[in-house]
DNA sequence: CGACTGTCGCTAACTATTAG
DNA sequence: CTAATAGTTAGCGACAGTCG
């Protein structure tokens, strides 16, 4: 895995936002079913007891106890009794997004998984519940982080190991396009060079950089070149001038402002609080 | 003298919309 | 998916001034 591989997957996942919609434990009701429609949220059902149809596109299961079922965001599905032995089962509402897309669509996955370590999986699904009827911020960020670890829990488990870049042909681009700031971001780069290189029109350029980055291509560059600076302002005792000209700003007032407005000190600030990593 | 701030004006970049 | 247009916003450079 090379560097720049891991800070796109980095910058990537930066831009997740969780939402949790619903979360409860709950033994199904015997005309607990519901056909073809279409979430616009994610579920996992991770069953306890009973049994039960679920089906997803043409697909049907019959999960068992112990198992957990994705059923993703803005796919066909549909949900039934078979039996007086329903489910008994942990169950969330959810969103999970990259820039505009649902999580779980960059990614090749099972809809069903069985899971190793069930006690692990009840505590965390006991823990979002609580969390959910809590209403103290901290509990709101509680809650994303367990929802956070149930994600990973499935995406680990399904052996999932890197995104479906090829799944969509503009975010290999984008991977490109990021790959390329990377390596030239002491340059003089712009919204429209960049384009130009990458043979985009510079408006489908920023609306498809923003939806899978989650900011303006001009932002997000200005956003790495803050973060060499900072690199730079910890490790080299160059002058503020130098890394404004070595992270790509022409004007070394602007980069100061710039800096600070980004992480609330100036360079020189930063280098003085900053442990020295020489 | 170097680092930083405040302000001004220009323009690149962004967004929304529409159309092919 | 690509492109054009128009209105808005934010980036940027320049300069004067302050601070230590």
């Amino acid at each position: 895995m090379s560097r720049q591989n891991i800070l796109f997957k980095r910058d990537f996942l930066d831009n997740l936002r969780v939402n949790i919609i619903f979360s409860a434990y709950t033994h199904c009701w015997q005309g607990w079913r519901e056909f073809d429609y279409i979430p616009d949220f994610n579920k996992f059902y991770f069953i306890c007891e009973g049994e039960g149809l679920i089906k997803i596109c043409d697909e049907e299961f019959y999960p068992q106890k112990g198992q957990l079922v994705l059923m993703p965001a803005g796919i066909r599905q549909s949900y039934s009794t078979i039996s007086k032995d329903t489910f008994k089962k942990y169950w969330c509402h959810f969103t999970a997004k990259i820039g505009d897309i649902n999580v779980f669509d960059f990614f090749d996955v099972p809809y069903v998984i069985d899971i190793d370590n069930v006690n692990e999986l009840e505590e965390l699904f006991k823990e979002l519940i609580a969390l959910h009827n809590d209403q103290k911020l901290s509990a709101m960020l509680r809650e994303k982080a367990v929802m956070t670890e149930i994600i990973a829990c499935f995406i680990e488990k399904a052996n999932v190991e890197d995104f479906k870049v090829s799944r969509f042909a503009s975010l290999e681009k984008i991977d490109s396009v990021v790959k390329y700031i990377d390596s030239h971001i002491s340059e003089n780069l712009s919204v429209e060079s960049l384009a130009e290189h990458f043979h985009f029109h510079p408006n489908y350029f920023t609306r498809i950089f923003k939806k899978y980055m989650g900011l303006p291509p001009i932002q997000y560059i200005n956003k790495m070149r803050i973060e060499r600076a900072k690199y730079l302002l910890r490790t080299t005792d160059l002058q503020i001038n130098e890394i404004a000209a070595g992270t790509g700003f022409l004007d070394v007032y602007y980069f100061s402002r710039s800096f600070k407005s980004l992480t609330g000190y100036s360079p020189s600030d930063f280098r003085n609080i900053s442990p020295n990593s020489f």
